[in-house]
DNA sequence: GTCCATGCAAACTGTTTGCACGCGC
DNA sequence: GCGCGTGCAAACAGTTTGCATGGAC
Protein backbone atom coordinates (compact mmCIF):
# COMPACT_ATOMS: atom_id res chain seq x y z
CA UNK A 1 0.00 0.00 0.00
CA UNK A 2 2.62 2.41 0.40
CA UNK A 3 4.93 1.23 -2.42
CA UNK A 4 3.48 3.44 -4.62
CA UNK A 5 5.35 7.07 -5.01
CA UNK A 6 2.83 8.93 -2.64
CA UNK A 7 -0.07 8.09 -3.96
CA UNK A 8 -2.39 9.42 -0.91
CA UNK A 9 0.23 12.49 -0.96
CA UNK A 10 -1.72 13.10 -4.50
CA UNK A 11 -5.20 12.71 -3.31
CA UNK A 12 -4.60 15.44 -0.54
CA UNK A 13 -3.32 17.72 -3.06
CA UNK A 14 -6.03 17.40 -5.35
CA UNK A 15 -8.19 18.92 -2.42
CA UNK A 16 -5.94 21.21 -1.84
CA UNK A 17 -4.49 19.96 1.77
CA UNK A 18 -1.47 19.19 2.88
CA UNK A 19 -0.23 15.53 4.25
CA UNK A 20 1.26 15.97 7.16
CA UNK A 21 2.49 13.30 9.73
CA UNK A 22 -0.16 12.85 12.00
CA UNK A 23 -2.83 12.74 9.21
CA UNK A 24 -1.08 10.12 7.44
CA UNK A 25 -0.06 8.12 10.68
CA UNK A 26 -3.68 8.30 12.22
CA UNK A 27 -5.13 7.14 8.56
CA UNK A 28 -2.52 4.31 8.85
CA UNK A 29 -3.26 3.17 12.22
CA UNK A 30 -6.47 3.17 11.40
CA UNK A 31 -6.02 1.00 8.25
CA UNK A 32 -3.69 -1.64 10.29
CA UNK A 33 -6.39 -1.93 12.58
CA UNK A 34 -9.17 -4.38 11.34
CA UNK A 35 -11.65 -2.99 13.50
CA UNK A 36 -13.57 -0.19 14.60
CA UNK A 37 -12.26 2.44 16.90
CA UNK A 38 -12.77 5.20 18.98
CA UNK A 39 -11.02 8.46 19.29
CA UNK A 40 -9.50 6.96 22.02
CA UNK A 41 -8.70 4.08 21.51
CA UNK A 42 -7.28 5.47 18.04
CA UNK A 43 -5.24 8.23 20.07
CA UNK A 44 -3.03 5.45 21.90
CA UNK A 45 -3.00 3.74 19.30
CA UNK A 46 -1.23 6.56 17.40
CA UNK A 47 0.57 7.51 20.16
CA UNK A 48 2.81 4.85 20.29
CA UNK A 49 4.41 5.92 17.50
CA UNK A 50 4.49 9.72 17.67
CA UNK A 51 4.13 10.50 21.61
CA UNK A 52 3.74 14.32 20.97
CA UNK A 53 0.63 13.90 18.44
CA UNK A 54 -2.26 15.69 20.59
CA UNK A 55 -5.72 14.63 20.71
CA UNK A 56 -6.74 17.53 19.03
CA UNK A 57 -5.29 16.45 16.15
CA UNK A 58 -6.38 13.52 16.14
CA UNK A 59 -9.92 14.56 15.71
CA UNK A 60 -9.16 16.93 13.24
CA UNK A 61 -7.61 14.29 10.94
CA UNK A 62 -10.39 12.64 11.84
CA UNK A 63 -12.74 14.91 9.91
CA UNK A 64 -9.98 15.57 7.32
CA UNK A 65 -10.24 11.76 6.36
CA UNK A 66 -13.80 11.53 6.81
CA UNK A 67 -14.33 14.34 4.15
CA UNK A 68 -12.24 13.03 1.97
CA UNK A 69 -13.87 9.54 1.89
CA UNK A 70 -11.13 7.49 3.69
CA UNK A 71 -12.69 7.03 7.08
CA UNK A 72 -15.90 5.89 8.03
CA UNK A 73 -17.82 7.33 11.21
CA UNK A 74 -20.34 5.11 12.93
CA UNK A 75 -22.37 6.46 15.83
CA UNK A 76 -23.84 3.35 17.31
CA UNK A 77 -25.42 5.45 20.41
CA UNK A 78 -23.10 4.36 22.91
CA UNK A 79 -22.43 8.94 23.04
CA UNK A 80 -19.78 8.39 20.85
CA UNK A 81 -18.14 7.40 17.75
CA UNK A 82 -16.10 4.95 16.27
CA UNK A 83 -13.89 5.28 12.75
CA UNK A 84 -13.13 3.04 10.48
CA UNK A 85 -11.25 2.76 7.11
CA UNK A 86 -13.98 1.31 4.92
CA UNK A 87 -11.24 -1.08 3.06
CA UNK A 88 -12.39 -3.83 5.40
CA UNK A 89 -15.17 -5.92 4.52
CA UNK A 90 -18.71 -4.15 4.90
CA UNK A 91 -20.34 -5.80 7.92
CA UNK A 92 -23.27 -4.47 9.63
CA UNK A 93 -24.88 -4.37 13.24
CA UNK A 94 -27.69 -6.21 14.75
CA UNK A 95 -28.05 -3.99 18.59
CA UNK A 96 -29.93 -5.43 21.46
CA UNK A 97 -31.50 -2.85 22.59
CA UNK A 98 -32.13 -4.71 26.04
CA UNK A 99 -28.27 -5.58 26.65
CA UNK A 100 -26.82 -3.65 24.46
CA UNK A 101 -24.81 -6.37 22.83
CA UNK A 102 -23.78 -5.97 18.96
CA UNK A 103 -23.37 -8.76 16.33
CA UNK A 104 -22.37 -8.29 13.14
CA UNK A 105 -23.42 -9.67 10.08
CA UNK A 106 -23.08 -9.39 6.27
CA UNK A 107 -25.61 -9.23 2.99
CA UNK A 108 -25.33 -8.27 -0.40
CA UNK A 109 -28.53 -6.40 -0.40
CA UNK A 110 -27.32 -3.39 1.22
CA UNK A 111 -25.12 -3.22 -1.70
CA UNK A 112 -27.74 -3.45 -4.05
CA UNK A 113 -29.96 -1.26 -2.19
CA UNK A 114 -26.78 1.39 -2.37
CA UNK A 115 -25.94 0.62 -6.20
CA UNK A 116 -30.00 1.91 -6.68
CA UNK A 117 -29.78 4.69 -5.04
CA UNK A 118 -27.03 5.88 -6.95
CA UNK A 119 -28.85 4.99 -9.98
CA UNK A 120 -31.49 6.85 -9.07
CA UNK A 121 -30.50 10.08 -7.36
CA UNK A 122 -26.49 10.38 -9.19
CA UNK A 123 -25.34 10.44 -5.88
CA UNK A 124 -22.07 8.66 -5.41
CA UNK A 125 -22.11 5.93 -2.53
CA UNK A 126 -19.04 5.21 -0.89
CA UNK A 127 -20.04 3.56 2.67
CA UNK A 128 -23.45 1.61 3.64
CA UNK A 129 -23.95 0.78 7.26
CA UNK A 130 -26.82 -0.51 8.28
CA UNK A 131 -28.55 -1.44 11.62
CA UNK A 132 -30.83 -3.25 12.87
CA UNK A 133 -32.14 -3.06 16.43
CA UNK A 134 -34.33 -5.45 18.17
CA UNK A 135 -33.77 -8.54 21.18
CA UNK A 136 -31.03 -10.88 20.76
CA UNK A 137 -32.27 -14.02 21.59
CA UNK A 138 -30.89 -14.38 24.84
CA UNK A 139 -32.79 -11.25 25.89
CA UNK A 140 -36.03 -12.69 24.70
CA UNK A 141 -35.72 -15.98 26.77
CA UNK A 142 -35.36 -14.08 29.86
CA UNK A 143 -38.38 -11.33 29.25
CA UNK A 144 -38.01 -10.14 32.88
CA UNK A 145 -41.72 -11.22 34.26
CA UNK A 146 -43.85 -12.68 31.64
CA UNK A 147 -43.72 -12.67 27.60
CA UNK A 148 -46.87 -11.29 26.49
CA UNK A 149 -46.09 -10.72 23.38
CA UNK A 150 -47.93 -11.48 20.37
CA UNK B 1 -54.31 4.93 19.97
CA UNK B 2 -55.39 6.29 22.71
CA UNK B 3 -58.92 4.72 22.72
CA UNK B 4 -57.99 1.35 24.43
CA UNK B 5 -58.46 1.36 28.26
CA UNK B 6 -54.82 2.41 28.58
CA UNK B 7 -52.64 -0.89 26.74
CA UNK B 8 -49.65 1.62 27.35
CA UNK B 9 -49.96 1.17 31.09
CA UNK B 10 -50.34 -2.78 30.48
CA UNK B 11 -46.71 -2.86 28.49
CA UNK B 12 -45.24 -0.54 31.11
CA UNK B 13 -46.60 -3.38 33.84
CA UNK B 14 -45.48 -5.88 31.83
CA UNK B 15 -41.81 -4.80 32.33
CA UNK B 16 -42.26 -3.74 36.43
CA UNK B 17 -42.24 -0.30 35.16
CA UNK B 18 -44.43 2.88 36.54
CA UNK B 19 -46.43 4.85 33.70
CA UNK B 20 -45.91 8.30 34.99
CA UNK B 21 -47.38 11.34 33.31
CA UNK B 22 -44.46 12.49 31.96
CA UNK B 23 -43.71 9.15 30.36
CA UNK B 24 -46.78 9.12 28.47
CA UNK B 25 -46.35 12.79 27.71
CA UNK B 26 -42.71 11.85 25.86
CA UNK B 27 -44.13 8.91 24.26
CA UNK B 28 -47.36 11.12 22.48
CA UNK B 29 -45.43 13.76 22.28
CA UNK B 30 -42.81 11.77 19.66
CA UNK B 31 -45.40 9.91 18.20
CA UNK B 32 -47.06 13.41 17.05
CA UNK B 33 -44.38 14.53 15.59
CA UNK B 34 -43.73 12.74 11.88
CA UNK B 35 -40.09 13.87 11.89
CA UNK B 36 -36.85 12.85 14.02
CA UNK B 37 -36.63 14.48 16.57
CA UNK B 38 -33.24 15.36 18.77
CA UNK B 39 -34.19 16.17 22.73
CA UNK B 40 -33.70 19.59 23.38
CA UNK B 41 -36.60 19.88 20.17
CA UNK B 42 -38.58 17.10 21.80
CA UNK B 43 -38.21 19.12 25.27
CA UNK B 44 -39.73 21.87 23.89
CA UNK B 45 -42.80 20.29 22.52
CA UNK B 46 -43.13 18.83 25.88
CA UNK B 47 -42.58 21.75 28.03
CA UNK B 48 -46.01 23.03 26.06
CA UNK B 49 -48.02 20.62 27.88
CA UNK B 50 -46.06 20.30 30.82
CA UNK B 51 -43.94 23.53 31.73
CA UNK B 52 -42.72 21.74 35.09
CA UNK B 53 -40.90 18.50 33.27
CA UNK B 54 -37.14 18.39 33.12
CA UNK B 55 -34.60 17.89 30.73
CA UNK B 56 -33.09 15.17 32.71
CA UNK B 57 -36.97 13.31 32.66
CA UNK B 58 -37.05 13.42 28.76
CA UNK B 59 -33.77 11.89 28.90
CA UNK B 60 -34.63 8.91 31.19
CA UNK B 61 -37.75 8.81 29.64
CA UNK B 62 -36.59 8.21 26.09
CA UNK B 63 -33.83 5.21 27.64
CA UNK B 64 -37.03 3.82 29.46
CA UNK B 65 -39.02 4.17 25.96
CA UNK B 66 -35.86 3.02 24.10
CA UNK B 67 -35.90 -0.27 26.36
CA UNK B 68 -39.07 -0.98 25.81
CA UNK B 69 -38.72 -0.61 22.09
CA UNK B 70 -41.59 2.21 21.70
CA UNK B 71 -38.87 4.77 20.75
CA UNK B 72 -35.70 4.52 18.37
CA UNK B 73 -32.61 6.31 18.70
CA UNK B 74 -30.22 7.30 15.61
CA UNK B 75 -27.37 9.09 15.78
CA UNK B 76 -26.28 10.59 12.48
CA UNK B 77 -22.81 12.27 13.16
CA UNK B 78 -24.05 15.36 14.25
CA UNK B 79 -23.36 14.97 18.11
CA UNK B 80 -26.23 14.19 19.22
CA UNK B 81 -29.31 11.83 18.63
CA UNK B 82 -32.47 11.60 16.99
CA UNK B 83 -35.72 9.99 18.63
CA UNK B 84 -38.56 8.74 16.64
CA UNK B 85 -41.81 6.57 17.15
CA UNK B 86 -41.13 3.64 14.67
CA UNK B 87 -44.43 3.88 13.71
CA UNK B 88 -43.78 6.13 10.83
CA UNK B 89 -42.40 4.50 7.48
CA UNK B 90 -39.51 3.19 7.62
CA UNK B 91 -37.18 5.77 5.72
CA UNK B 92 -33.50 5.53 5.37
CA UNK B 93 -30.68 7.93 4.81
CA UNK B 94 -28.00 9.29 2.49
CA UNK B 95 -25.89 11.54 4.12
CA UNK B 96 -22.96 13.57 1.79
CA UNK B 97 -19.77 13.52 3.83
CA UNK B 98 -19.48 17.03 2.24
CA UNK B 99 -22.19 19.32 2.68
CA UNK B 100 -23.96 17.26 5.46
CA UNK B 101 -26.87 17.10 3.55
CA UNK B 102 -29.43 14.37 4.67
CA UNK B 103 -31.61 12.42 1.64
CA UNK B 104 -34.42 10.23 3.00
CA UNK B 105 -35.25 7.25 0.73
CA UNK B 106 -36.83 3.90 0.92
CA UNK B 107 -35.98 0.51 -0.07
CA UNK B 108 -37.54 -3.12 0.20
CA UNK B 109 -34.29 -5.00 0.34
CA UNK B 110 -33.83 -3.24 4.13
CA UNK B 111 -37.03 -5.44 5.16
CA UNK B 112 -35.49 -8.30 2.91
CA UNK B 113 -32.34 -8.33 5.10
CA UNK B 114 -34.06 -7.95 8.45
CA UNK B 115 -36.02 -10.91 8.08
CA UNK B 116 -33.44 -12.81 6.56
CA UNK B 117 -31.35 -12.34 9.96
CA UNK B 118 -34.20 -12.47 12.38
CA UNK B 119 -34.74 -15.89 10.27
CA UNK B 120 -30.99 -16.84 11.00
CA UNK B 121 -30.09 -15.51 14.26
CA UNK B 122 -33.50 -16.40 15.91
CA UNK B 123 -33.56 -12.66 16.92
CA UNK B 124 -36.34 -10.43 16.92
CA UNK B 125 -35.66 -6.95 14.47
CA UNK B 126 -37.75 -4.30 15.50
CA UNK B 127 -35.87 -1.45 14.11
CA UNK B 128 -34.04 -1.41 10.50
CA UNK B 129 -31.79 1.96 9.76
CA UNK B 130 -30.05 1.92 6.74
CA UNK B 131 -27.41 4.85 6.51
CA UNK B 132 -25.71 5.22 2.92
CA UNK B 133 -22.78 8.15 3.23
CA UNK B 134 -21.27 9.64 0.24
CA UNK B 135 -21.44 12.83 -2.33
CA UNK B 136 -24.42 14.19 -3.38
CA UNK B 137 -24.72 15.28 -6.91
CA UNK B 138 -24.73 19.14 -6.00
CA UNK B 139 -21.14 18.53 -4.58
CA UNK B 140 -20.39 16.28 -7.31
CA UNK B 141 -20.20 18.77 -9.59
CA UNK B 142 -18.11 21.24 -7.52
CA UNK B 143 -15.66 19.06 -6.75
CA UNK B 144 -13.11 21.63 -5.17
CA UNK B 145 -10.50 22.21 -7.52
CA UNK B 146 -10.33 19.14 -10.12
CA UNK B 147 -12.49 15.95 -10.76
CA UNK B 148 -9.62 13.56 -11.01
CA UNK B 149 -12.19 10.81 -9.82
CA UNK B 150 -12.00 7.33 -11.63
C1' DG C 1 -46.72 2.97 52.90
C1' DT C 2 -43.09 1.63 49.67
C1' DC C 3 -40.16 2.53 46.23
C1' DC C 4 -39.58 4.30 41.83
C1' DA C 5 -39.51 8.55 39.16
C1' DT C 6 -38.94 13.46 39.15
C1' DG C 7 -36.72 18.15 39.33
C1' DC C 8 -32.78 20.61 40.08
C1' DA C 9 -28.12 21.54 39.52
C1' DA C 10 -23.70 19.92 39.29
C1' DA C 11 -20.70 16.59 37.13
C1' DC C 12 -18.98 14.15 33.20
C1' DT C 13 -17.57 12.72 28.49
C1' DG C 14 -16.69 13.27 23.92
C1' DT C 15 -15.53 16.79 20.79
C1' DT C 16 -14.33 21.48 19.23
C1' DT C 17 -11.89 25.88 19.26
C1' DG C 18 -8.55 30.13 20.15
C1' DC C 19 -4.04 31.05 20.09
C1' DA C 20 0.87 31.13 19.18
C1' DC C 21 4.29 28.34 17.07
C1' DG C 22 5.98 25.05 13.50
C1' DC C 23 6.16 22.89 9.17
C1' DG C 24 4.46 21.44 4.39
C1' DC C 25 4.66 23.32 0.20
C1' DG D 1 8.17 32.86 3.14
C1' DC D 2 3.09 32.06 3.30
C1' DG D 3 -0.55 29.91 5.23
C1' DC D 4 -2.36 25.79 6.85
C1' DG D 5 -1.82 22.39 10.57
C1' DT D 6 -0.36 21.47 15.25
C1' DG D 7 -0.19 21.26 20.48
C1' DC D 8 -2.04 22.92 24.46
C1' DA D 9 -5.66 24.12 27.40
C1' DA D 10 -9.88 26.06 27.89
C1' DA D 11 -14.55 26.00 26.18
C1' DC D 12 -18.52 23.58 24.69
C1' DA D 13 -22.73 20.57 23.92
C1' DG D 14 -25.14 16.75 24.92
C1' DT D 15 -26.12 13.62 28.33
C1' DT D 16 -25.94 11.57 32.95
C1' DT D 17 -26.19 11.50 37.96
C1' DG D 18 -26.71 12.52 43.36
C1' DC D 19 -29.91 13.97 46.29
C1' DA D 20 -34.23 15.17 48.47
C1' DT D 21 -39.11 15.43 47.39
C1' DG D 22 -43.34 13.71 45.20
C1' DG D 23 -46.32 10.42 43.10
C1' DA D 24 -47.63 5.56 41.12
C1' DC D 25 -49.11 1.51 42.76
Amino acid sequence: MSTEPDKLRDLFHEEGRRLTPQRRLVLLTLEASDQHLDAEALYDRVRLRDPDISLATVYRSLRVLREMGLVEEHSLGEGHSHYEAPRSSPHFHFICRRCGDVIEFDTPLVEQAAAELARQLGVRVTSAHLRLGGTCQPCRSQTRNHQTDA
